[in-house]
DNA sequence: TTAATTACGGAACAATCGTTCCATAATGCC
DNA sequence: GGCATTATGGAACGATTGTTCCGTAATTAA
């Protein structure tokens, strides 16, 4: 027996999304996210509580369409090499004609967040972890189908995967010969071999 | 003919590197600077320009002194395999017992700026360019030494280490399990064999 | 249709932001 | 020792920060 909104909870967050994933937390201010997100400035508050709050929530948003696409194709890897390889390219091809490159929204909150926010390093860890899990298990897979040698450590392999990738989204924030973005995807790959 | 300043430019950019390592540069303010530099506002302007300067300024000094002492270690390697090994200890070392993990300043001014400002990202690519080529240099003298296959592609190497690195100096901003961190490193060693 | 409840727009808040200005202090050259 | 010059401390600036508050609009159950 009340008003209702005039938003859609889901958009406005994919819209915070996306601010806070291009200028990261503190240059995102109040009143940007009042003017991109088409919601009143009370509205915003009422819903989503402050500005952290709501920097948390675009974070756990983030995961969920984002990173949960990544899982995605992880999981149901045919060739795991051939994965990762088009994983890289996804990654290269989002940054590479950007103007201003956004990287992983959760590398930039690792950096500039996570060491002083326990929450957000909640967050990153807990992404890091199923990352890195959905790695170790694609590679038991392709190890029990004979596609992958037995003697790698899926851990220890899937470990340095992430950690490649993670590289990646970093080295993409400058811009980047196509040359070199090409020899770390190359070399990543030998992992595997 | 003038009054002397009261302090050392370069003591004071190295505390300024101190603390924009640590908050970097939108969490860190104008007051925090005057407070934790022990220099006037008026001569912290006169000085060093506003706060964008005083920052890039900053990011010089860190690269002229952390990233140098990197570079020599990497130029006079002996080993380039123990090298590596003990650089990517040293990074381990350096955050790992941190409250706050400081990572690598040039790390985070890339997913922290270098998108939306050309000056920095123009300090990461060189700063990049400098370490890639003394990996590569290295690599090479190590292939003609024999210590390394002759048929790795120095420069594709070098680029992948250098990433490696990278994801190390994120990674290290949520804490790591011992394990993992060994995982990365072992396997960032395979791509020399 | 009324009553209860919630959403909304916008003004307003104190606090902090980065920066400037000025009067005074200190210095080296003549 | 006087003069020109620069450094210094501190007050002050307007702008922006994140957040709150309030009067009004909209909604639905009764």
């Amino acid at each position: 027996m009340a008003r209702t909104k005039q938003f859609e909870v889901e958009n406005v967050l994919d819209a915070a999304v996306g601010l806070f994933w291009k200028k990261g937390y503190h240059a995102t201010s109040a009143n940007d996210l009042v003017e991109h997100l088409g919601v009143s400035r009370s509205s915003l508050y009422d819903t989503f509580g402050d500005k952290r709050n709501l920097y948390l929530k675009a974070l756990h948003q983030y995961r969920k369409r984002v990173i949960g696409r990544q899982l995605y194709l992880i999981e149901t890897a045919a060739d795991i090499k051939e994965t990762l390889e088009a994983i890289f390219s996804l990654i290269i091809e989002q940054d590479i004609d950007d103007f201003h490159p956004r990287g992983c929204m959760l590398v930039n909150a690792a950096t500039e967040m996570a060491a002083v926010d326990e929450d957000v390093a909640a967050i990153v860890r807990g992404n890091q972890w199923d990352l890195q899990k959905a790695w170790e298990m694609a590679i038991k897979k392709a190890q029990y189908q004979n596609e992958l040698r037995a003697d790698l450590n899926p851990k220890a392999t899937a470990a340095a995967i992430y950690n490649a990738l993670i590289g990646m989204r970093v080295a993409l924030k400058t811009e980047q010969e196509q040359e070199t973005l090409d020899a770390i995807v190359r070399q990543t790959l030998r992992l595997l071999d």
